[in-house]
DNA sequence: TACGTAACCGGAAACGCTCCCGGAAATACC
DNA sequence: GGTATTTCCGGGAGCGTTTCCGGTTACGTA
């Protein structure tokens, strides 16, 4: 059981002090380039490592972000991922959370990582949440916050975010144009930003179509396959069923596929379906089904890339809100005009 | 930008030293109910937290566990969800860093967790991992090790891992009784202890039924749904082509199955296919593909499990292999006997 | 009354590091 | 040769916390 090595070490072996050798461990100016060297060379030998959690405390702060995230399933950790990455570029260590969509786990994972002084956080907020003052008194310590994926409208923070309206508007304006009339759409909870913005983008749609808007074709559900799949057995047992449904996510989508093959209908002639978010899977399906692709990854980076950049510059003023675009991705489930 | 208050400040405002405020908060026997509920009352009024950088300085541990996956896809961030569900309860924070199967990222990760003072390491080695010095480095300074999915044969270390043996043994014995009679594999990259292990498996169901093994019909290549797919359309070229294909994971699978589908041959009937991992999106595809199942949830709890015993008692001798047991999931891709 | 003992509390060092400040030696300048 | 300036280094405080080691009081007991 080594003990680690410390300054103090390196300056015993060399009858130099410790100031001394800190300085030559970070290339300080006044230290000569003989002695930075001895140093160099000394701290080598006895493998030294610096005390990151000395180093840390005594300057108040970790070179960690910390990462909250609702899960890790394909949507978040291709965006973690994109964090990262730039992240680590900047010599900065992510710690990843999963706050499982519960609120007291956000607030217990906030809590923790105030207490061991990250250096701020980048969130995306829990289903759950619906007050904020965890996230409040990091801002009143002066750590800097960045919202992705869902953002906080209590809060004043930096945040990249789809445009989530353009998203359902993109989705719908596609069936509509591919000749359905009687459009549902699978929302997601109702609190939620994001399941309203792709909402409205919906109904924007619609409108602009001067399609009327029926209310029974507006589900409201869980984020989740399974419920997706029960709405969508009621949805068609109704005696004018929709002719097309937009889901806010591909889980859900993946939902509404079964309950569609179960019914004995095909589509996309019976009936067309969109997803949101573009994973993977939807290409390995049959029929293999559309949906709308966020840049996931670059938004990580984004977030990242923002926090970084708040986190060198002082001024905490301005709060920029980067919007990304989403794009169509046409797959069979929707195709039905063969142009 | 409030500060945070600190014990001194309880002391201040009480009168009292610093060491009872200390002393009171952890509930020690040797501080009179009095003030104890006095400092109580003061640390609330000042929202006082903890300030865990100064003690795991000071404590010399920090109550975290570092984790290291080389990536967070379905198998591994399942796995994850386990460790963080009995860490979080042990009151341990878990930090995941993935290496994304590079050696360099890897070393680099467990370096900042050394110096950041991790309690330890819960680790899956990324396959271009050879050379174990960066986790031996930790051993030396007496942290535990616990090692999880792909375990490290160099390394003294308890660790939890599928009986991926029987795994490939049960996929194969399975095509063969569903009467394929020249059954193909897509095995890993050939360092990899998992990869080999289920090769194993299926090595011994071939002999154990008298079945001769053909060396055209073993591949390696990487976990990848490309190279898995390239290498399958090599397969089927072969005048004699393999009648069955196990692939050593759902993703190789999913290559498969494209390449299979774009030759069009049908499973099972010309050729059967069991991929290993039973991701939930092999009940999605058509035909929907067998596989192994690992109870991942539980291989994760296993692990923080053992990890957090290793941590209590100070015995880092006995080493603990834990080896849970895959199930056979039998789904169309493989079903040709209707019995 | 005198002493022992418990109950409670304060002082101070220590963890490893950074950084300010000041001092000594060496060099430069007039 | 004397002063100013530079170059290099050491001393020491301090970050927030824990914990050891005493010290003071209050009580009980002989």
């Amino acid at each position: 059981m080594k003990k680690q090595a410390t300054i103090k070490d390196i300056a015993n072996r060399l009858n130099i002090s410790i100031s001394t050798v800190s300085r030559a461990l970070k290339n300080a100016p006044d230290v000569s380039t003989e002695t930075k060297n001895a140093v160099l060379q000394v701290a080598q030998e006895l493998s030294y490592q610096p005390n990151r959690l000395a180093v840390s405390f005594r300057m108040k702060h970790t070179y960690t972000i910390g990462v909250i995230v609702p899960n890790l399933d394909y949507v978040l950790s291709t965006m973690v991922k994109g964090i990262d990455e730039v992240a680590l570029e900047a010599g900065y260590t992510v710690i990843v959370c999963q706050s499982n969509e519960s609120f007291g786990r956000e607030v217990l994972n906030t809590t923790r990582m105030l207490q061991s002084l990250v250096d701020g956080l980048i969130i995306s907020v829990s289903s759950e949440t619906k007050t904020f003052d965890h996230i409040k008194t990091f801002q009143e310590r002066g750590l800097p916050i960045v919202a992705f994926d869902r953002i906080i409208p209590e809060i004043i923070a930096p945040n990249v975010i789809l445009d989530n309206e353009k998203g359902g508007y993109l989705a719908t304006a596609h069936l509509i144009e591919q000749g359905y009339k009687n459009i549902a759409i699978l929302a997601g909870p109702k609190n939620l930003g994001i399941s309203n913005a792709r909402m409205d983008g919906y109904l924007k749609a619609l409108k602009e179509n001067k399609m009327k808007v029926d209310a029974k074709n507006i589900i409201h559900c869980d984020f989740n396959q399974d419920y997706a799949y029960f709405a969508t057995v009621e949805l068609l047992k109704s005696p004018n069923r929709p002719d097309a449904i937009f889901t806010i996510s591909d889980r859900m989508a993946i939902g509404a596929m079964i309950a569609i093959k179960e019914k004995g209908l095909t589509m996309p002639t019976d009936i067309g379906l969109i997803g949101f978010n573009n994973e993977p899977m939807l290409s390995l399906v049959t029929p293999t089904i559309s949906s709308i692709e966020q840049p996931l990854f670059d938004m990580g980076k984004m977030a990242a890339k923002i926090f970084i950049e708040r986190l060198h510059s002082e001024e905490n003023s301005t709060v920029i809100s980067e919007i990304l675009k989403p794009k169509l991705i046409i797959r069979e489930s929707s195709k039905r005009k063969m142009n």
